[in-house]
DNA sequence: CCGTATCCCTGGCGATACTG
DNA sequence: CAGTATCGCCAGGGATACGG
C-alpha cells in the first residue's frame, strides 16, 4: 500500500474558507432558489411556482439564509398589495462560476454506480 | 423594478445535473473526508483522526455515501489486524476543481455579513 | 484495526392556519 | 401578495457497545 500518510498525517485541511460555500449547499431548498434567481430577479409566489415543491415557511427559511450569506438581495416595493423581489447580488452571480463547475463535473461523471459497480 | 421574467416565468432549472455533486456536499461530514483524502489515501481510523469530532457510525456512513457517488475507493489489505485504505477515484480528483472553485468564491467573499448589512 | 448494531435525540422540513 | 406562527414528523447525526 503506497501510503506515507497514513503514519504521520497531521490534519491540516485543504480549502479551508470553503465553509460559507458549504452553508448555502447544504441546505435543501438553497440550490434550487439560487438556480432561479441567476435566470434573473423573481418574486416571492413566483420563485414558490418555479421551484415546485416548497412550501411558505422553507422559501422564506432559505431567502433568510441566503440574504446573510450576502448572495441574495430583497427589495421591497410599496405597491398594494405589497411586492417583493430577490434577485442576486455580485457575490451571488461570482457563485455561478461555483455551480458552473459543479454541472460540468457531474456532467463528466455521469450516472456513478452504472460503470464501476 | 427591473423584472421581466415574473411575468412570463418558466421552471427551466439551470444546472439540471448538477444533483450528483449536491448530494456529495449535503452530507455533514461528506467534505472534511474527501478535504482529508485529496492529500492522499488514508486508513480508517486516521480518517477518524484527522477529521475530530467524527464517530464511528458517521464515518462509514460517509465513506458508504462517497463510494457509491464513486469518487472514493476502498481497499482491503489482509494484514492482521485487517488494514483498510481510502483513496480517491479519479472522478473524486476531479472533483478537487470544485472545492478549488469554492474555495476562491469563499476567499474572495470573505465574511458576508460584516460589510453590506 | 475496522467496522456493524442499537438507541436516542435534535433540527430541518412539511403542512396548515392566520395577519398586514 | 408576502409573509409569520405553530405543530408534528422523521431522517440523519451522536454516543456507546459489541463482533470479525
Amino acid at each position: 500500500m503506497a501510503n506515507k500518510r497514513a503514519e504521520s498525517a497531521e490534519s491540516a485541511v485543504p480549502f479551508p474558507n470553503i465553509c460559507n460555500a458549504l452553508i448555502i449547499l447544504g441546505s435543501k431548498w438553497a440550490f434550487p432558489v439560487l438556480a432561479e434567481l441567476t435566470a434573473g430577479p423573481l418574486r416571492f409566489k413566483q420563485l414558490q411556482r418555479n421551484t415546485k415543491v416548497i412550501n411558505t415557511q422553507s422559501l422564506t427559511d432559505t431567502l433568510r439564509l441566503l440574504e446573510k450569506a450576502g448572495v441574495v438581495r430583497r427589495e421591497v416595493f410599496p405597491t398594494v398589495p405589497v411586492t417583493v423581489e430577490y434577485s442576486l447580488t455580485e457575490s451571488g452571480n461570482d457563485f455561478r462560476s461555483v455551480l458552473g463547475e459543479m454541472d460540468r463535473w457531474a456532467t463528466k461523471w455521469g450516472a456513478p454506480r452504472a460503470e464501476l459497480q
